[in-house]
DNA sequence: CATCCACAGGAAGGACGGGGGT
DNA sequence: ACCCCCGTCCTTCCTGTGGATG
């Protein structure tokens, strides 16, 4: 009985699924999907192009730093340029190889380091090297080889902003450690941080910055052709509508002109459509999506936040029930307090001042720093994302279930 | 106009657990 | 078995600072 009926339920999912009256191919939405057109980036593509092609001729093309904001069509741009480079390199019998790191998501040194050497059948540990072994395994490797070697660096202003730019600085030389002869080197760095150069040491910054291009973002108009373009692959015609293309292109536009945003909220639509059994995606899906993928965001940011930063997220809570925001010191007692209730040792004002930008920069809160003359100079604290989500992340963690429940 | 509040945020380093090479 | 390295989370100590107030 209940056996038959679970199975009539996945048969029902199964088979609207499978009869998707919405998605004809789902991937081309995917964020890391490389699309074969990438309109109004045509100047970008030559540039970045005309850059790397040295790679043909087997001389060391200059390094290259790629400034833009996100969704501008960087890595898109970088990558689709990389593959069709190796594919000229093979028509022509040259060896041009790349590596792609995004050192957000790999952001030490030694993680950058260890992607490079595996991308160079080099296996190492994913601990326990030095980085100074990583780095000359890597040298090996490439004075075995020959031609030429690209690095891409996406998003290098969070490994510098955290770890500095000594690997950036080594990066750049190493050809210098290198036998005359063998491969060359050349790192591309992409970053959407503007006042990034600023953070660097001079020498990195004249050698990094041997070519340098600006991506502008795109327009309202310019994402709308960029959302056609790939809606027309990824949905049935009767799916999509002037209309939902406009608005998706409107929400992304007031996002300085993320591309990325606005093809993900196209995809989420189309899910949440799909769902709904609609034939169609209207602004109301549109809607959802939009909510769905914040509430997303927040939920998976928040759930993977060490303790301490939760903590300190409960007492946020608590204080602007009254108040829209409060202020570093207020927010530390409060913390204190419920750190002793659980019964964990508080850590100090300085680690939770720490804390406190890290949550502001995941955009899960806003930190601003003012003074408060002769009452001194504070940040002034308030929730950045949906209540309901954080709450709903929070009171995963068991160690938190009681404070929440006692809170509401 | 100097003062002084309530912190901001840099620098250095340490404990600890994960994992090496030899 | 031994000593090494790394990243994470945290502490200690510190210098710096915008602007209301006296």
């Amino acid at each position: 009985m209940v056996i038959a009926d679970l199975s009539d339920v996945l048969d029902e999912v199964f088979s609207s699924i499978v009869r998707s009256r919405i998605f004809k191919n789902r991937d081309i939405l995917s964020p890391d999907y490389i699309p074969d057109k990438l309109p109004h980036r045509e100047n970008e593509i030559k540039r970045v192009g005309s850059v790397l092609a040295q790679a043909l001729r087997e001389s060391r093309p200059n390094n290259l730093f790629i400034y833009g904001l996100t969704g501008t069509g960087k890595t898109a741009v970088t990558l689709y340029v990389l593959k069709r480079l190796k594919q000229k390199a093979l028509e022509l019998g040259v060896s041009v190889d790349f590596v792609y790191v995004n050192t957000r998501q790999r952001d030490t040194p030694y993680k950058v380091l260890s992607d490079i050497a595996s991308s160079l059948n080099v296996r190492v540990p994913f601990t326990g090297l030095s980085t100074a072994e990583v780095y000359t395994r890597i040298v090996r490797a490439l004075s075995r080889r020959k031609g030429v070697f690209i690095v891409v660096l996406d998003e290098i202003d969070w490994l510098v902003r955290r770890k500095g730019d000594d690997i950036l600085y080594k990066l750049t030389r190493i050809g210098y450690d290198l036998p005359p002869g063998s491969t060359k080197v050349s790192i591309v760095g992409i970053t959407n941080d503007v006042r990034f150069v600023e953070m660097l040491d001079a020498r990195v910054r004249s050698s990094l910055g041997e070519e340098e291009i600006v991506f502008p973002p795109y327009n309202a108009e310019q994402l709308r052709d960029i959302l056609w373009e790939r809606a027309k692959q990824a949905f049935y015609p009767e799916v999509i509508s002037d209309d939902v293309i406009n608005y998706c292109a409107a929400l992304a536009a007031r996002e300085h002109g993320d591309a990325r945003r606005a093809l993900d909220l196209l995809r989420v639509a189309g899910e949440v459509a799909e769902r709904e059994n609609s034939k169609r995606i209207t602004i109301e899906h549109v809607k959802k999506a939009w909510q769905q993928i914040e509430r997303d965001r927040v939920i998976e940011v928040v759930s993977s936040l060490p303790l301490h930063a939760k903590l300190i997220l409960v007492s946020l809570l608590n204080l602007t029930l009254l108040q829209p925001y409060t202020t570093t010191g207020e927010l530390y007692t409060e913390y204190t307090h419920y750190a002793k209730s659980i019964g964990v040792e508080a850590v100090t004002q300085r680690r939770v001042s720490d804390l406190i930008n890290e949550l502001d920069m995941l955009g899960i809160i806003t930190a601003r720093v003012v003074s408060r003359g002769r009452y001194g100079k504070t940040r002034l604290i308030s929730l950045a994302a949906n209540r309901e989500a954080i709450v709903n992340a929070l009171s995963r963690d068991p160690r938190l279930s009681m404070l929440l429940r006692l809170n509401r």
